[in-house]
DNA sequence: CGACAAAGTTTGATGAGTCAAACTAGAGAG
DNA sequence: CTCTCTAGTTTGACTCATCAAACTTTGTCG
């Protein structure tokens, strides 16, 4: 459908909508996740808003129109099955399948992703805790607060990563932090800006705020 | 690596030179497979030349450098490892995985290539009956003869179809005579140009020396 | 307000890959 | 030995995606 270059800036469009309070890109941070000038960010917001991908004015922000969300939407379900994928069937490290994922979005088709979705006995999250788009393109709401936003002292479940730095997942994954563990958040430390969390069986882990924002979690009982 | 366009060049080199009795592929034959004008695959020999991966000068044959070689069974083992998997993991019908991994060949990195043939239990031959390189590069000797070439009444196993067509595929299907079946082949009628197989337990299928010549057996004691 | 930095835009250029159409080399037919 | 057909080559143009660098807009701060 799309080239390559198309799904990836529709794919960071609504990644950077979506945390963004205005609902809106900017043409910087694109430009920055794209990985190109923001001259080139420019030139390809035209195009896409001419393809009515995009809602774009000049110094304005950039917004997906409802084509470009449902585009967006199947390329992250490609995205988000292919990484439960190359995690569930081929045992591939949890801090990987990110960029392996990038690369085989763009190349599978409806076939053999239906196909891959009715092996993986159709997966409501990604391996990382993202919601799969369903085929229809409905996406289930993320849950879960941050880590560092609980009561010391707080029994919570892991749910969600939000960021696929591969360092940061390599720190989640060596004291096993991954969605599903079960935790208790010990401290919270305002003055130091950092938590102490002790998951279940295991070693007890210090990170610093900016770490703890991107770890979710649910409370449990 | 390559492009996705080289990647398709070489691969297409490889197999004509194989097929072609003076080791060397001609140019419309590969602007044909490739799917470009003569003039593009002319221009693309070039810089091919240039990159050391092929042998060409002009109005002479193409033909791959050990350096073209060894990355056309680089690309032909992704390809057959994928179609493998899509046949044997995702149940995906026979006719279609040759088209599949048309496109997936060239966004699979080393790492997932090597999972997949750990996974697949690192098998020798594609569904089509196809050897698979080794990741050293050494790809096993095709055997077989066509199914045509056989006497009347011999007991034969079919190992190997040389045609990846789809309507090809889907007769072959269709009658049971994939690689693997054990057949007899009852008629070979020089005249008619025709053969009569029966596969084992199915029915008689009766097809010209132009199909039969794409079936490859061997002889079952 | 006015200055300035940050964000955004424009322009001109490049490389990859392609096509159409004009042209050329070479093999075989007579 | 020439004629003709086919395979192969060349040229000029085009699209897509990109960059560097010059330029413009906008928001913020003294
Ligand atoms: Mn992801
Ligand atoms: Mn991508
Ligand atoms: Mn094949
Ligand atoms: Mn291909």
């Amino acid at each position: 459908m799309a080239s390559e270059a198309v799904e990836n800036y529709l794919k960071a469009i609504d990644a950077l909508a979506h945390e963004s309070p205005t609902g809106e890109a900017g043409m910087k941070r694109l430009a920055t996740v794209v990985g190109v000038t923001t001259g080139t960010a420019t030139s390809m917001c035209k195009k896409l808003a001419a393809a009515r991908l995009v809602k774009y004015e000049r110094f304005g922000g950039i917004s997906l129109t409802a084509k470009g969300q449902a585009a967006a939407r199947d390329i992250l379900r490609r995205h988000r099955l292919i990484e439960t994928f190359l995690v569930e069937t081929l045992k591939l490290d949890w801090s990987v399948v990110h960029a392996e994922a990038e690369r085989l979005e763009h190349a599978i088709s409806p076939v053999v992703l239906e196909a891959l979705d009715r092996h993986l006995g159709h997966p409501s999250v990604d391996p990382h805790g993202d919601p799969i788009p369903d085929g229809a393109g409905a996406v289930g709401e993320t849950s879960g607060r941050a880590l560092g936003e609980f009561e010391a002292g707080s029994r919570v479940r892991i749910v969600r990563v939000s960021d696929q730095e591969k360092g940061f997942l390599e720190f989640v994954a060596r004291h096993g932090l991954k969605p599903g563990t079960a935790a208790v958040v010990n401290q919270v430390d305002r003055a130091a800006q950092a938590i102490r969390v002790t998951p279940d069986g295991l070693a007890t882990v210090s990170m610093g705020f900016g770490v703890a924002a991107k770890i979710m979690a649910e409370s449990r009982g």
